[in-house]
DNA sequence: AGTATAGGCTAATTTGAATTAGCTGTCAAG
DNA sequence: CTTGACAGCTAATTCAAATTAGCCTATACT
């Protein structure tokens, strides 16, 4: 990672603790192990810092979408991968999706960074809601919907069960980013949260 | 309200809408109607003033708890209330509780701040969790425990039952604190959210 | 070799926000 | 009617943080 690289990342991870207003450009050139005016050499100011972060995230997470998109273009045929889930393998596979969200160290800290930068203006705000709440929702609401195709789920409503199934998630990780320590009490929940989430919306077997 | 509380108010407006960090003395004693060497006439500094609101909010807060642990206390006699509870009345109930959440401006303004700074320190990360997790968890639980008893409702886990109930009130209040013009539809999928709610957990009638 | 460029440094400079100093008018208590 | 506390003001002062100036070295290209 060559210089340049190295300032967005520790900014990044700054940003994410204290907030924009709260880091120094000094802060940041000491982690990357310079002094503050050579960071000029790279960006034309603290603001340009934290544009360059915003759009490299839009172009990772574009790329991202990409490439589910891609996936979800054979949903036909991926459908059948859902067909006979477990509920064991539901719990997985939430309880992967959730820990990547939290150790992935880039999506936390950018997460973070977003929470506490949401209402500084309409842009942020957007961003914010369409990473955490919008496109999570038609995400999983996508999957969702093929499994209740699949006879895996029965609702007459996908939105609000994929609501069902997404808020908890969206809840316990705002308590994770908030107190770490709490991690391991989420996940439990989490996974009773599965649990019962597939008891109530599974057809009934046999 | 005299000046000393109207510095809380303006304070807690602006420190609500751009953090701490982003708000001049100078902004809130413009909005007070006063020139910002005056303010120190009244708190001996910035972080003063913030101090005072968090204090303040506590005081509220535990106000607020002290009241309904009065009425938790004849919880056996408040419990007939649920016992013949209607999925109408069960709607209005959360509709009611999330409206006021959403315009009561004291908690919306607080709840803001909250979230800008609740990574600024562990206590403040505390009291972001106290109030918008932990204790709304558990007053929700012991209503919705009530109607448990009473045969309204049925459930094997009255916790994750209860983050059933919560968390999607957690999720679109985000949403509406984010953005605000997004409160109609949000209002909508709230109720829809309540109803399949009460079909899932709700005991068969007849 | 010769030079241009990239990327670093130290030492200013600028700026702007918080806070302090010190003055003034008001009003209530003695 | 005078004194002192209160709450406001303007004009400093302070100080820290962002940014700029100007210099230096290495390396890569010619």
């Amino acid at each position: 990672m060559n210089t340049k690289e190295r300032i967005l990342d520790e900014a990044l991870t700054l940003f994410s603790e204290k907030g924009y207003a709260n880091v120094f450009v000094g802060d940041i050139a000491e982690r990357v192990g310079i002094k503050a005016p050579s960071l000029y050499k790279h960006y034309k100011n603290k603001q340009a810092i934290f544009d360059a972060i915003i759009e490299e995230m839009n172009s990772r997470f574009l790329k991202e979408a990409e490439s589910l998109n891609i996936k979800g273009n054979d949903a036909a045929a991926d459908a059948a991968i859902y067909k006979d889930i477990s509920e064991d393998a539901l719990v997985k596979l939430g309880l992967d999706l959730f820990r990547y969200y939290l150790h992935d160290d880039y999506t936390r800290r950018f997460r973070k960074m977003l929470t506490i930068e949401q209402f500084h203006d309409k842009e942020l705000a957007r961003t914010y809601l369409k990473q955490y709440a919008d496109d999570p929702l038609s995400y999983q609401g996508m999957l969702l919907g093929l499994m209740v195709q699949q006879g895996v789920l029965k609702t007459d409503d996908i939105p609000i069960m994929t609501l069902h199934f997404y808020a908890p998630i969206y809840f316990l990780l705002s308590i994770c980013d908030c107190e770490p320590e709490r991690e391991p009490e989420a996940l439990k929940t989490l996974e009773d949260h599965i649990r019962i989430f597939n008891k109530l919306y599974g057809r009934k077997k046999k």
